[in-house]
DNA sequence: GTCCACCTTCCCACCGTGGGAAGGTCAAGC
DNA sequence: GCTTGACCTTCCCACGGTGGGAAGGTGGAC
């Protein structure tokens, strides 16, 4: 990732970098999700300093911010991995990229019609119980016996 | 669970048990989390044939398909727990079933919220994406800069 | 020199589900 | 009887993402 070599931290920041909690703060990752994301291999290793501290440049800091942005598209780690192969490749066609969000749009529209179909069930059932101090529930009622009652 | 002890397979099946798989069936759950169930203490442990197989009663499979109902209904496994405990208790009052349930449905609105907040973006993105040959792309472009550029 | 904040690695947890290995058991066919 | 194949058991590992925390080393300020 960072690609330097070696640094006394303080010769490090001189030259620009963060040590992890200061790219945690400027990307909105966590320094936890940061290691993690390097063991995985979805961001490279980064630079150390001689006491082993990681460090990074501003560009690393953007790398880190693009995964946050697409973890809060809700983008799958996988998906994130390919659309920063995309990123980088300055010959990329867009429509692969097009290609990749469209996907994830309509995974995104099949959780949310199965959320909201939960949610209508939900509804009904929450809307039939009376609410009161008696123990009969039409809730109950259903979780114990639909399809067959 | 079943509170059954050391029958035979045989003598446990003449008197109406059921072995893990085909509770699983009559549940719609599968074995492997019959097992997970029972060991998390979800549910009772099961009785066993004198062999250490499993057995279950059809009170045992209504148990599991209770279960099985509140999953499909988005439920966590704590809030399973909860209504287990209401249901098998006949004083309950259908009040705190409500409750109960929704919270949960308020839960499920907030994800829904949250998903479509995600989809908005993404559409918006993808509608502005030409989606072609070229590698300009403003999907990456928002990735990359959004909330800064 | 001391202190505290930060860094490192390592392991463990969540939730829900599945895969698979290694070994025991049941029932059917011969 | 014995073999065969389907099933059972326990055990461990994986996924996605995130966090907690322990144990030990460092950086920098006073």
């Amino acid at each position: 990732m960072a690609q330097a070599k070696y640094f006394e931290l303080s010769d490090a920041r001189r030259e620009g970098f963060f040590n992890i909690s200061e790219a945690a703060e400027a990307s909105g990752v966590s320094a936890k999700m940061i290691r993690h994301y390097e063991e995985t291999g979805l961001v490279p290793k980064a630079g150390r300093t001689v006491a082993g501290y990681r460090i990074y440049r501003d560009a690393d800091v953007h790398v880190l911010r693009f995964i946050r942005r697409s973890r809060d598209l809700g983008f799958t780690m996988k998906e994130i991995g390919g659309l920063l192969g995309l990123w980088q490749d300055k010959r990329r066609a867009s429509a692969d990229v097009k290609k990749l969000a469209a996907k994830h749009m309509a995974d995104l529209d099949a959780r949310i019609a199965e959320l909201q179909g939960m949610r209508r069930t939900l509804e009904h059932l929450v809307h039939c119980c009376h609410g009161d101090g008696r123990p009969d529930c039409p809730i109950l009622d259903d979780l114990a016996g639909a399809g067959r009652a």
